[in-house]
DNA sequence: CGTCTTGACTAAATCGTTAGACTCCGAACG
DNA sequence: CGTTCGGAGTCTAACGATTTAGTCAAGACG
């Protein structure tokens, strides 16, 4: 049985050959020798149970099967289920995957690019837009390929390579004009801060299903979540709650609050039951995201917009290791899935019915 | 700017020194050296943007920064959560973290060990016990380290060199000790198959329990779950949902049931609901992990065992990486920490109370 | 009969770092 | 004045694969 470590020359001179040739036997040019010497080869690599060392061929080739996956934040599930689904496609295609947590801190994303840069990685999947690539334009240059979760705009195309998303713009709209449909005009924003593609098309949707509706566009319904330093740990749910807490108060409060995804919107039940207000009488709630068992199992069951996630997972990675493995090049693609509005029982006409 | 790609000749070439002498000062021996001359270099390294090219480092030094976590599941949260967690846990220690998915299959499980070790990596997470480490002996010899979320028992020795875990025994106990205590005395097991360690802990638990409240153990309420194909994404709370119908539909249907994770119990919640009953007043369900947020938001709330993982995953992450660099060393560390029963709204004394 | 091919491999130079063995030089010592 | 010693670096093999440019023998061709 194979023990320490076995390297190519080893099975070279088990074998009777030169180094060379079992490289050739292992990379499939067989073309070039007799069959029964790739076979002798081949029975050498079996008899002592050789696995090339992955380090060595890279640093010659330059060629690592492994991407980064870069996540916003510890703190929201999704990005958990965006890790698995990614390691999921990455792993059918026989690439790792790096997993990297950025806090939605510019630098910290430099950092981990640079450090899959040097440790040879050249792709790497966005999971949330920045709303910009700036800081990763030096990378783009050293060979550093992105795909990004959201659509970018400024600046993107030195960087990103391809992009799948949902039509947020739309998607906002199309869960504004359900809670219009139902009646509410007074119909909240609740975010965090707005640092990301998706957020800022979301606001841009739901402000176009308001005006659609022929209502005015008032910003102090929308809530841009607490100081950026209050991050980390502190988001998702528990800023829900605060901005919930917040627009609440307000002498005309709405009766609807569209929240930036599950989470807020989590947060935002505490936060009405905080102020004695009932989910959907007093208050419809809309999420987005739709949390995989979250959003269903919620008390209520929370109406949401889904994202289709394990293909889009899917179609970045692909995109992804398409550029990796040269059969893509040219122009960045961008694949817009389609969203869905999941009505559950968060949502109801204002009033209490 | 450095465009193209400054390897350590470049950089000595531009401060005036040999190769060697770079290396020296990157690594910290600079004892053998002019301060003038490190500074020289340092300079250099600066102009150029100068990053070594950790491929060719970790090849010539056997080290790598990565670790893998290895998890049994992309359908349930919890691992979604732990990959974020130890990608914390290890970023500080500026280590990187593979993840791989193994879907509980022993074979993928060696395959992914294998993998590993070809890309240098020496240290591996193991998110859930399987019953034995057998498979993985091999790899030990290779130079893998294991550490256990789970202790195991089985051969464990000579593969796992530490591991965290909570009394799985005890807070089973703990809370059934919890239902008997609210009256129960036909309490339902629901688990899928029982192949890890902490699951046929939890499960003696559960037994223990009933004996000492004077309650028979009835094999007959302990459901585990599916035929083994029925595996993949069905797993979790659809599996927990069959179970429930099996397990209420007997002639002396069981007043409350503990399931072996969170999951699961989101899953008997729609399997109670779809036969007509409620949860707490005609069934109790009692989870375990306490899925951040789902278990709190879950309608009704979840009673749940906790499980402190942002610290567990810590520990075994410092576990780990210490043995790499060397700090640790000897008999294998076995870390316990307390778990703790959350009581919130799904359990509650039998017959509506 | 000498040169050309072709088939079947092999030699050796990388890839970018590291590390133990050397070298070189001036100062100190006997 | 010859030798030893220590400081300040440098040389040179690796690490384990890949790959380009050969080598060598045997048969083909003119």
């Amino acid at each position: 049985m194979g023990s320490g470590k076995v390297s190519l020359r080893d099975v070279a001179r088990h074998a009777g050959v030169s180094p060379s040739t079992v490289s050739n036997v292992l990379n499939g040019r067989v073309g070039r020798m007799r069959d029964e010497t790739s076979e002798r080869v081949r029975q050498a690599v079996r008899e002592l149970g050789y696995a090339p060392n992955q380090l060595a061929r890279q640093l010659r080739t330059g060629q690592v099967r492994t991407i980064g996956l870069l996540v916003p934040s510890v703190a929201n599930p999704f990005w958990g289920f965006v890790a698995l689904r990614v390691e999921q496609a990455a792993s059918e295609r026989n690439y790792q995957v790096l997993l990297c947590n950025a806090e939605r801190d510019p630098a910290r994303e430099a950092r981990f690019a640079e450090t899959l840069l040097d440790s040879g990685v050249r792709g790497l999947i966005f999971g949330s837009s920045p709303l910009s690539f700036d800081h990763l334009t030096t990378f783009a240059g050293r060979g550093l390929q992105v795909v990004a979760f959201d659509r970018s705009l400024a600046g993107a195309g030195s960087v990103v390579v391809g992009s799948v998303e949902i039509d947020n713009v739309l998607a906002a709209r199309l869960a504004t004009s359900h809670l219009t449909g139902l009646g509410h005009t007074r119909i909240g924003f609740l975010s965090g801060p707005i640092r990301t593609v998706s957020r800022r098309e979301r606001l841009a949707g739901y402000r176009q299903a308001l005006e659609a509706a022929g209502i005015g566009f008032d910003p102090g319904l929308v809530w841009e979540g607490a100081s950026v330093t209050a991050f980390g740990d502190a988001e998702g749910a528990e800023l829900g709650r605060a901005g919930a807490h917040h627009l609440l108060s307000r002498p005309d409060r709405p009766t609807a609050l569209f929240t930036i995804n599950d989470m807020y919107a989590i947060g935002a039940y505490a936060g009405a039951r905080d102020l004695g207000l009932r989910v959907p009488d007093d208050l419809s709630v809309l999420g987005f995201d739709d949390l995989p068992v979250l959003a269903e199992v919620a008390a209520p069951p929370l109406t949401t917009v889904r994202q289709p996630l394990p293909e889009m997972m899917r179609v970045a990675t692909d995109q992804l290791i398409g550029r990796l493995e040269g059969e893509r090049s040219g122009e960045p693609e961008h694949v817009t899935a389609a969203a869905e509005l999941v009505v559950r029982q968060s949502t109801a006409p204002p009033g209490g019915r």
